[in-house]
DNA sequence: ATAGCTGCAAAATGTTTGCGCGAAA
DNA sequence: TTTCGCGCAAACATTTTGCAGCTAT
């Protein structure tokens, strides 16, 4: 990978943000620097900074589309990324960390996002 | 809310799936049976589902776009419902759950992905 | 010199919406 | 009969990509 001016301030405009900018916002922020810079190259530097894993993208299921879910209670999942198989997780695995945020900094949590990836059983066998 | 077809048709298809398929998956599928139904009536009928709470979307920052964070070590996230902060959360509290997870399942979590919403102190001080 | 990166614009992809017709209440 | 939901197609939003010229190495 090459230098690029252009990659180094999206890199430092991002370091910079206080929230969790989107392509489009950080490209408003970076055009103040550098009017003539394309939303295209915004987008393409992001990607290769997420591949370099220099930044990364914010989101459980890394997927251009929405998925959907039939169970409507709260529960989150296992994925397994050599067979990609996805599971269903209970939250009560979670609870005692819910606790300890509330304890800790007083934070009450109420919905819970939680994708876990990793080798499931199955795969953990033929990985040797 | 009316009854429908289509909208009973897409909320049963969806039940039966063993994964988390996106609209469009849905869309070929329900079209087997109902060769006529539009795509448009699949994402108008997913949202309506959602709203009404019987189904769930799977992902973790309602965003159309995609985020990015230039912490690029893993770690998750505590949003405030209310004013919207957006909190880093060392991984630290969830190693005790990996370690349940592989002892029950024998699942080795390499990755996490995990944004928990509720209420932070500050918000919760005023909410009285 | 020569990859790799840029800006630009077009294309691709995913999702929403306005309209006029048909179906549920 | 009166709404609400439908199919269709167009619009919209986000992201990717082909190209021809420029730039770091």
């Amino acid at each position: 990978m090459r230098y690029s001016r252009q990659r180094e301030l999206i890199f430092e405009t991002l370091k910079n943000f206080e929230t969790h900018p989107t392509a489009e916002q950080l490209y408003i922020q970076v055009k103040q620097e550098m009017p003539q810079i394309s939303l295209g190259t915004v987008y393409r530097n992001l990607n290769i900074l997420v591949e370099k894993g220099k930044i990364r993208k914010v989101d459980s299921l890394e997927s251009s589309s929405v998925r959907y879910d039939a169970r409507s209670d709260e529960h989150s999942h296992l994925v397994c990324t050599k067979c990609g198989t996805v599971k269903d997780l209970d939250l009560s695995y979670f609870y005692s960390v819910d606790k300890l945020l509330k304890e800790k900094f007083d934070f009450t949590v109420t919905e819970h996002n939680i994708v876990l990836k990793g080798l499931c059983s199955d795969c953990s066998l033929t990985e040797k």
